[in-house]
DNA sequence: GCCAACGTTGGC
DNA sequence: GCCAACGTTGGC
């Protein structure tokens, strides 16, 4: 089992949105880091839900329900997509702030590096962040 | 294979 | 809306 958090603009497409559609394919990934946290999403991981640019801060936790398969956004380029669907939506959204406020989650790519779209988080980071929506 | 130029993301 | 950070592209 495996723990990850993804990015989205919520006006491209937000977590209450995944609520509503049950499950979406987390498609459009163009960033070879990114790819390779695709690639290693396995059934029934764990992925907290972040909304960058409006609101920044993670709405809940999703889950994957299916690995990596091609993504049919690509035209060229061996790119992958996964299957999402809604698990768990926090009762508070954990912002950027609180999370850089937070000493044991100084060293998440959230914080370390911006722009990273899908990145993995070690169980007691996930445990951590799930604690503060809670 | 290096590195400058360029484009994009995302926080502020 | 600006700008820093970073990834990607392309010339050499």
């Amino acid at each position: 089992m495996n723990y990850w958090l993804v990015k989205s603009e919520p006006s491209v497409y937000s977590y209450e949105q995944l609520e509503k559609d049950k499950k979406t394919t987390w498609d459009g990934v163009r960033n070879f880091a990114a790819r390779i946290h695709l690639n290693g999403m396995k059934k029934g991981d764990l992925v907290l839900f972040y909304h960058s640019n409006e609101g920044k801060a993670v709405m809940g936790i999703a889950k994957v329900v299916k690995e990596a398969f091609p993504d049919p956004t690509a035209t060229e380029g061996q790119w992958v997509a996964v299957e999402l669907a809604p698990h768990k939506k926090f009762k508070k959204p954990v912002t950027l702030e609180a999370i850089k406020g937070e000493e044991v989650l100084q060293n998440i790519y959230l914080v370390r590096q911006g722009r990273l779209s899908v990145m993995p988080l070690k169980l007691e980071e996930f445990d951590h962040i799930v604690e503060m929506g809670n």
